[in-house]
DNA sequence: ATGAAAGCGCTAACAT
DNA sequence: ATGTTAGCGCTTTCAT
């Protein structure tokens, strides 16, 4: 590989002026040189080596997508496809933008902590951690971040948090699975922080207005096994019998459960309903088709990113920002309408 | 964030002893120095500086994921299961391995080139490409991949192919189908080259024994759109109606087609049957549930890396290889038994 | 408009 | 066992 050195030399200039060429800053440059030293580095193919542009710049143009995994064994947080949708827009825009995208999983915030600062990532979109977390991370690795589904206010200047009106959203949808005539409901997470509190909290809301029971005993915990297996499926299915609805906290879960519930012999919608979140296209091609609540995963990560790039090129302009994306009940088939007879 | 020149000054010795404790080349220092450094080290935090070190051993730890997008809107492979899988088990293996996984997603060659070299990626992991582009980045960039789903012999040092027996894999998948009394069968795929093209063969073998036709017009072509879509829905909705069962290329097509089929008024598999490949778990979920072929996606990326790191550490070993995986016919409910009175 | 030179933090060959 | 030193390729300040 040809090195700026050598293309000065070719040329009969400094680095300094090849480097100057190189990113454009052609007004301190005469055409005329540019010229020549364009046509050699078209020549010799030139092409930078980061590592040394980035020791010596003190940036990286490296965003990360960081995955926080709840359990060692969950291994694979891309197919659930809200994932798998943000990263796509992550990508897309990053790539745009002329940042590069590193993907990083893990369940170890310190080693986290030393992932970042070793490699020097220009900003981060956090998905899965908690607030404390953030400002853990934060406070040893202080760049740009933005947060996907934090619920909480984050007191953090170069901070962007994306998420969606999670309580409302479910209240909605808890609203229509009442009016369908359901009054033992279940809310299923798999924790119960965040986004996942939240639509507890829109869950519950809904339920007491109505007068139903929404308890403890109405929240079943999702134990997310390896891959495609909830491992505590057996348990759902028991605990299913007391209700007529069971609303999950995404359509990946939704479609597990109506799997397993149907593997060990109950029909869905007629025993039981179901209920979504996420809209993903799971929710479209399993039958019966998910009720659930839209949201658009890609465009939360191309946000992600915009908001990260503007941060990062922008210092003076830092601050914390709270996005809210709009979100919409889509009525498909996995909500029976109970007889109110 | 302290360097190793101020761990070597406050402890001090000399740099050089530094990076021997912190590499772990601990015979060649005394057991009291190593002790003293790694104190100091762990007191003062260190975290190395990546493009630093990078830049010193002219490696970088990373590898790459390399997709290639065959049109500019198709942004997101990552929503098909395949390839989530795939890059699922790439990243826990590289992070195991202590590699970096950097993605990037392109369908643009020259570009690409001048990624890997900035980067000066260790190694990379093709997806979705075709021999001779292939060949034309090894030419250029000369480092260890594993090609997914390539099935020329590739003339390369370097280099480890991953893939199935496709061929047979789709003739059992279709003498299945045959056995169960269809004669008009079609082949759906978005291409004609590799795994495509390979799983052709196996269909048209498989459909010449048995005395059936399986020319071109038994050839439809997939067109995939922005996501959910595809964009030729209508037209495989029309020329459906030629056939009894349709077999197509991957699970996530086979989903995508049966939705569109189903939205336009067929009924599968009374009117038509739908076969898929890869047993993603989209197969599972769907109703009725898809007849396909069983393959580890999450596997072939553990793989993948696990030969990159082996050829990365083991220059002097680096041979062409080629590994196949095995494959298993999965009956489910998507291919109806056709009365053969 | 152009160049000289220092230095980013680390590695590794070589010396002691 | 430990230290010295010369880079790796690039950016950037400061001269000219």
């Amino acid at each position: 590989m040809v090195t700026i050195k050598e293309i000065a030399g070719i040329v009969g200039v400094s680095t300094t002026t090849v480097s100057n060429v190189i990113h454009g800053k052609a007004k301190e440059v005469s055409p005329a040189t540019v010229e020549k030293i364009q046509k050699v580095l078209k020549e010799y193919n030139y092409t930078p080596n980061i590592s040394a542009r980035n020791l010596a710049s003190n940036r990286s143009r490296i965003i990360g997508v960081i995955m926080k995994s709840q359990y060692e064994y969950e291994n694979n947080r891309f197919v659930d496809p809200f994932v798998s949708e943000l990263l796509g827009g992550v990508l897309k825009r990053a790539n745009q933008n002329g940042y590069s995208v590193m993907v990083y999983n893990t369940c170890d915030i310190q080693e986290l902590k030393r992932y970042i600062m070793s490699w020097n990532m220009d900003g981060m979109v956090m998905v899965g951690f908690v607030a404390e977390e953030i400002y853990s991370i934060q406070a040893v690795c202080s760049r740009p971040m933005a947060i996907i589904d934090v619920c909480d206010y984050l007191d953090m200047e170069n901070c962007i948090s994306i998420g969606l009106e999670d309580r409302e959203a479910m209240y909605h949808m808890v609203r229509h699975v009442i009016s369908c005539g359901h009054k033992k409901i279940a809310f299923l997470a798999d924790n119960d922080v965040n986004v996942d509190h939240e639509r507890k909290i829109g869950f519950q809301r809904a339920m007491s207005e109505a007068g139903l029971e929404a308890g403890e005993r109405e929240f079943i915990k999702i134990i997310p096994g390896d891959y495609h297996l909830l491992v505590n499926m057996d348990e759902i299915y028991q605990r299913s019998f007391a209700y007529t609805a069971l609303v999950c906290v995404s359509d990946y879960y939704a479609v597990h459960v109506m799997n397993g519930l149907k593997d060990r012999g109950r029909k869905v919608p007629e025993d039981i309903s179901i209920a979504g979140f996420d809209d993903s296209y799971l929710s479209h091609f399993v039958r019966p088709a998910l009720t659930t609540v839209h949201q658009d995963a890609e465009q939360k990560g191309k946000t992600a990113v915009e908001q990260l790039c503007a941060m990062i090129e922008n210092p003076e302009a830092r601050c914390y920002q709270k996005i809210v994306f709009p979100t919409e009940l889509v009525i498909r088939d996995s909500i029976r309408k109970i007889d109110l007879l």
